[in-house]
DNA sequence: GCCAACGTTGGC
DNA sequence: GCCAACGTTGGC
């Protein structure tokens, strides 16, 4: 099994409208980039992701997902009036690709970006959401990166 | 709002 | 294949 980090910006869409959802479950889609791409098709069911807020007064982790579907073709990408419509994929050869989360639990506090900077030295030193101009929306975590992480809670 | 870092596009 | 221009991300 793998760990992922999985960046939202809570304006759009948070840990806690995950949580409202009915079926506590979303699907991961949108993700126009080729390396967040890449690594969302290498998910399995069952890996576990952290949910990290972005762009917003507190960034951090705020949560935990499970992967519940592997990568599937994005339907986002082939409607013209969704913000995400890229002409360039064919229904045919999809060029996008989504996962489906389900909702773990909820942290109980946030894990803020500066309190992970300040590990930066210890086990967290070569953690990709912490590389230098790192602006990939899904990134691998490491087993050791992970139990850091959670006993910090 | 600023700006550094990065990805993508497109002319050549 | 190079690289300048442009758009986006995301912390601060």
């Amino acid at each position: 099994m793998k760990y992922w980090l999985l960046k939202s910006e809570p304006g759009s869409y948070s840990i806690d409208d995950l949580a409202a959802e009915k079926k506590k479950r979303t699907s991961w889609d949108g993700v126009r980039n080729y390396q967040a791409r890449n690594l969302m098709r290498e998910m399995k069911n069952g890996d576990l992701c952290f949910f990290y807020h972005s762009s917003c007064p507190k960034p951090g982790i705020v949560g935990i997902v499970k992967v519940v579907r592997q990568a599937y073709p994005d339907h986002t990408a082939f409607d013209p009036d969704d913000h995400h419509y890229d002409p360039k994929s064919d229904p045919e050869d999809p060029r996008w690709f989504m996962v489906d989360v389900r909702i773990v639990r909820k942290l109980a506090r946030i894990i803020s970006l500066r309190e992970l900077r300040e590990h930066g030295t210890g086990a967290l030193s070569e953690m990709v959401l912490l590389r230098r101009g790192n602006r990939l929306s899904v990134t691998p975590v490491t087993k050791k990166q992970w139990n850091c992480i959670t006993s910090l809670e």
